[in-house]
DNA sequence: CAGTTGCGTTGCATGCTCTGCAACACTCAT
DNA sequence: ATGAGTGTTGCAGAGCATGCAACGCAACTG
């Protein structure tokens, strides 16, 4: 729509590649050296973009905290850390929060045994999408109409021998877990971790965000890890309702209803 | 020096603090509605900010994944060598820079003594994982499974008396470096030849590399290489503080820490 | 229910601002 | 020294962004 900001825009992902030179930079946007270099200085100007010591040009600071000021300013996040860490502390095991945005989910809190907050660098990396327990639960509640669209435009790498081989069986499967109103991935990223996910959702009781337990084999059995279900779906449940209420201060204490 | 691609560089910030409708942005830019969106629309289109259901505009998904791209092109190497150099010329003995991939320690970099007596190493070797002090640091810094499985599959060359003699006492010696925050190698690979070494951490706190000072017993004892550490650690701090995306340009701030 | 307000959106004419060119400055290697 | 390869600057022309005003639409409100 903006010529200008459009080959601007593009520049970020080109440098994201690796460092470029102006001329490089100019030859693969197709314009004129200073055209690049007007560009160039504006991202510069703006920290989008730094500049080496050999003046090659490489992806900015500025970049970094944006995306952290970004993922810490996410109301999900803020109201489901605690939740999460908690459930760490219960379980022992790797816990993630994703979101879906524009045919790609997210993880964007992440908590680990070991480290006990803040990994930025995982965080904000897309999920394997077609395979993923919290990717099943956020794409089981689109409209079916978009959900069909975007699980006919997605591919399906064969990761392990028990990936979502296409968009039919991937269908099945989102219409099983939109069903059950939970989802797992049992070796279908990588075959020796099993995972089980819960829903997050809004007032309006759709799924803004899912969250997920995943163990190796070798720590926990698939049907071992199946037994956290109830914890996991509790803490989710939590986060909900926590969300939807916008009562951070005041923890409610009201009805245990677990569901089905 | 580009106005279009300014205004449109300065909605990110401003989306930053928290989501925004259009007329919010217009006004903060200071121009009409029409031209914020166009601008919004572009971003959009690159997946830099992103529509939520209510219409108003947050940051968006590429963001993540462009500083994720980033974080991985970091060329740690590229950044540290000046300071390598700069240690050299300090200190005048062996610098080294390594790096850990795969169960084994590499050295990446490296800058020669300007003592007649100069070690053997290569870039691009491995390094003798066992005793080498970056080494060390390097696996120190694993989780604590991987860190005890790699250390359990290991051999254990008795190059000098004072090698590390077996997985035990390697794990000890692990504690102990992942404790205080540098290494030694005092004659553990060469009889004659000791080392003082220092992490760099990335920005989540995690080591990517460390650096070292060898030089040999005839030139200067062990306990005057001890003498180098603070200015060892001072240096990998410095890159750790640059490789994590601060500006290279900045005002120093005392680190006060400083001995002599 | 009609009127009203507030929002996002669109087409269009104006002229600002971005563009490509060509010449210059500079470093490095021959 | 001379050349090739960079990054940089000034300039004129026009392409493209801009603001205006009108429209569609939804949510309030009397």
């Amino acid at each position: 729509m903006s010529q200008t900001v459009d080959r601007a825009l593009s520049i970020l992902p080109l440098l994201a590649e690796g460092p470029a030179d102006l001329g490089q930079v100019a030859d693969r946007l197709g314009v004129h050296k200073s055209t690049a270099l007007r560009l160039l200085r504006t991202l510069h100007e703006h920290g989008f973009v730094y500049r080496q010591t050999d003046q090659r040009y490489r992806l900015g600071a500025r970049l970094f905290a944006l995306a952290q000021e970004a993922v810490e300013n996410l109301d999900v996040r803020e109201i489901a850390h605690p939740h999460l860490v908690r459930l760490n502390e219960e379980c022992g095991h790797t816990v993630h929060l994703a979101v879906y945005e524009e045919n790609e989910v997210l993880y964007i809190d992440k908590v680990e045994s070991r480290y006990p907050v803040r990994m930025y660098s995982r965080i904000g990396k897309p999920v394997a999408i077609t395979v993923a327990a919290v990717a099943k639960l956020l794409l089981a509640d689109l409209p079916e109409d978009e959900r069909r669209a975007v699980a006919e435009k997605l591919d399906y790498p064969t990761y392990t021998s028990r990936s979502t081989p296409n968009a039919a069986a991937f269908l099945k499967e989102l219409a099983k877990v939109r069903e059950q109103g939970w989802a797992t991935d049992l070796g279908g990223h990588e075959e020796s971790i099993n995972c089980v996910a819960a829903p997050i959702r809004g007032t309006d009781g759709r799924v803004v965000a899912a969250m997920s337990v995943s163990a190796p084999n070798v720590v926990v059995t698939a049907d071992e890890l199946l037994t956290l279900l109830p914890l996991v779906r509790r803490t989710a449940d939590a986060v909900s309702r926590e969300y939807s209420g916008r009562t951070p201060a005041t923890p409610e204490q009201d009805t245990g209803s677990t569901g089905t």
